[in-house]
DNA sequence: AATTATTATCGTAATATTGCGATATAACAA
DNA sequence: TTGTTATATCGCAATATTACGATAATAATT
């Protein structure tokens, strides 16, 4: 169907399933990674370092800004985007919470016979 | 098109991107979950648990397996998935390594002017 | 005012994902 | 052997995503 049954999970997994969504595409990694490298960076900055349209790129912006990671500041004719540092902060924190859950020590203690994937 | 153009990017954000989609899903989110919850689950623990049909979480299981995240071992006619340690490890560094990519003091010191999102 | 530069949005084609019924396969049980 | 249980795979329909040309909107420049 291609449609997802949100409502058969927690709000949690839900939204960190969201946020993996959004960094679910290479463009939109280097997109953040330039941004980081450079402070700020404008639509057509990024057209030209990643090669892809403009209307391309622009669509990974809205995604990313609506996803709470990126924000832009109109300045002049350009509009410059920047890292989102409150919400860079929580939406690791949420990453970190599901890489918690699990840790090798976790596991042989509770479960020194857990082999299966040793 | 629907395709991404991989070759636009570098093997480590082609790699984390293929990591994020794996993660992009609430229910492979909530399965790992349950394995790490139970140490480990086989499909049958899973369909009744989530509500999604066995077609489906087969599925998952499939995908969260090639990703690396999960192995599953035969126990007579069961199958028992857990957490691939390893490669778990691999993969938080992963993730890890791109949020460090970003600080709010790095902000801070560099560009004090970053005022777009505070 | 007309031009240029920058970005957003619309529309569309190609492809990918999600979900599940139906079916196939394999291990065990009676 | 026949039946039961557990899982994987196939095939399909519904929906989502990706990419981009065309176009619109806005701000600066001439």
């Amino acid at each position: 169907m291609g449609i997802t049954k949100t409502d058969l999970f927690t709000e949690d997994q839900n939204q960190l399933a969201q946020l993996a969504k959004v960094l679910a595409h290479p463009a939109r990694i280097a997109i953040i990674q330039e941004v980081i490298k450079s402070q700020s960076c404008v639509n057509h900055f990024l057209v030209q370092e990643l090669g892809l349209a403009q209307a391309t790129i622009s669509q990974h912006l809205k995604e990313l800004k609506s996803a709470g990671i990126l924000c832009g500041s109109v300045e002049g004719k350009t509009i410059s985007y920047c890292i989102n540092a409150q919400s860079w902060e929580a939406i690791r924190k949420q990453f970190e919470q599901l890489f918690g859950q699990f840790s090798c020590s976790t596991t042989n203690n509770n479960n020194p016979s857990n082999a299966c994937c040793s």
